[in-house]
DNA sequence: CTGAAAGCGCTTACAG
DNA sequence: CTGAAAGCGCTTACAG
């Protein structure tokens, strides 16, 4: 309501004198910054964001290109963790949010890319066309590409934070393989979920070739508790004892085969261990607490936003990429 | 980049022209409209929000005021659903978010009533100076109260969307007392959290008092699975089976209070039967399921943000208050 | 049906 | 140190 006019009323200067003190400028005299800061604060006045956009060409809104289901994640609590820590983050520096909700068939990243509409973009989704990726690079828009890596396209010419999901497949089995565990399992996403899953599998073989074992069995389930349970639970290795570590590829599911090796009568961690990925708080609330790999939740947010504001500020500095290594979280379900 | 002009010069009309065709305008010849849009798209343009914005004094935004500690929530899961699936609503709808951590003292929500920044106003806080309330009536500044009701000042003249948290007290407690439970104790939250929980207590002892029985207890406790845990572990009352039955005000607290009451040797629901607070989803991972009084989020998110469209539609439409019931999810922890 | 003009509220180069 | 003026990119009343 209040403008910088009726201010500059108010204190008897011109309205040009006003924007300045109010924006510390170090060409007003020090006494009247004071008072019109004074008389701006009893007024409560809050600047015109649109004005000062339409004028700097700066948006102070950052858009967030996230998957769908954000909003009704369930068995996806590592995803509302990232964003909402990332809306966190993003708001403590001042800016707004837009979010889109990807689908790689539309135009809206390059409409957003070329237009003065975001200061930048943080995209959180599977894929991109390398086409519009193009518009992107060219449209000198800040971006990065957080824990998704893009595979639609073949150069690495791009700014991205991701974990590094095969380290951490790899660092699950290896705790099982050194803790003698040699009959070995993982208990994966079903195809085309998403890649890094794929990830994780990889490192899991590595591992085990590294020991020169083979791989006792890869099962793939939907993401749910539910299905994991059904799937664990009519498994044939389990119940005939041919396994006796599992690797599963998130808390939720791991948390789900244990309960479904409870109700085999298969005791965790003496019959068969088990080992998750995510370090989801619920994971140390019950017996056996369950060993995980944990994501880098605060890490991803942490490296990605500050790349985009060192983008958004250095117009342009060239493409990075930055690999997060995940840690494990011993407790004792191996 | 593209802006209106440079549409204008490429279709040969002037920039009027292309705004009108753009915005749907009936004055415009439909040859003429077509020919534009098909030349916009081809540009990628994307308006410009802050020239638009600053012209027609609305922001397409709304400030979310919620409390400081999402975005690392733990033991509030019910948060991150509400404050996720707002977000949801309120993008779907096309608005950009401002999110501001509440916090009572300074003088945030004022400013922005009084500012163009936004075009509306969902609070999601405890309370506000009743000083700030008047400021914001005043501006008429589209807003709603959701989930808190504030207290410090005494009116009912706002507008508000909130649960029954009496009644959910009522019907957790009921349900026990229908199931033949008779000496009941309920697990809450420390003084001062929030008085929904005293809500809830109430609802608890009006159950009692119907049936012309007496509370066997109140527990407080920190939100923590753990801190529930320790308290129900240590709790006499419940070591000597002095209890049949137990309110835990949270999904969380009542998962622990199980966990607890089975690392004593008492069984659930057979000794103690106990009920939660929030439907949480992993209340029905495990054994025994856990009977719970759903927090209605959908509801809430769904009359709030209806409530706050419908007050900016209509400017400044009389205050209404909407109070949603909850409603009982039985499994088998009663 | 279309165009020229005014104005939304700021910031900042220019002049003093 | 301060002010007058221009301009950011739109929308829309006014004129034709």
């Amino acid at each position: 309501m209040a403008t910088i006019k009726e201010i500059a009323k108010a204190a008897g200067v011109s309205h040009s004198t006003v924007s300045r003190a109010l924006n510390h400028s170090p060409l007003i005299k020090e006494a009247t910054r004071k008072r019109v800061q004074a008389i701006a604060a009893e007024m409560d006045f809050e600047v015109n964001q649109a004005a000062r956009s339409l004028n700097q060409s700066i948006s102070n809104t950052i858009g967030l290109v996230i998957p769908e289901f954000f909003g009704d994640m369930k068995s996806e609590l590592f995803f509302a963790s990232l964003i909402g820590k990332l809306i966190h983050t993003l708001q403590l520096q001042g800016f707004l949010i837009k979010i889109e909700y990807g689908g790689i068939e539309d135009q809206r990243v390059r409409r957003l890319a070329r237009s003065k509409n975001v200061d930048g973009l943080i995209l959180i989704q599977k894929d991109l066309p390398e086409e519009d990726f193009l518009v992107l690079k060219e449209s000198r828009m800040p971006y990065v590409f957080l824990h998704y890596e893009p595979e639609l396209f073949s150069t690495k010419d791009m700014n991205l934070v991701k974990t590094d999901h095969q380290y951490g497949g790899w660092l699950a089995t290896s705790h099982l393989l050194t803790n003698g565990r040699r009959k070995l399992m993982t208990l994966t996403a079903l195809d085309g979920i998403s890649v890094e899953y794929q990830e994780r599998t990889s490192g899991f073989l590595k591992a085990l070739s590294e020991y020169r074992e083979e791989q006792s069995g890869v099962i793939k389930t939907r993401l749910t508790f539910e299905d994991a349970y059904q799937k664990v639970f009519s498994s044939r290795k389990i119940q005939d004892g041919q396994i006796n570590g599992l690797f599963a590829q998130t808390d939720i599911i791991a948390l789900a085969s244990i309960e479904a090796m409870k109700d085999l009568g298969i005791r965790v961690p003496e019959d068969i261990s088990v080992i998750g990925y995510d370090n989801l708080e619920i994971g140390s609330y019950f017996k056996p607490y369950l060993t995980t790999v944990e994501q880098p939740v605060d890490a991803l947010v942490a490296k990605g936003s500050d790349l985009l504001m060192r983008q958004i500020k250095e117009q342009g500095i060239f493409p990075e990429q930055q690999l997060i290594q995940p840690k494990l979280i011993v407790r004792s379900s191996v």
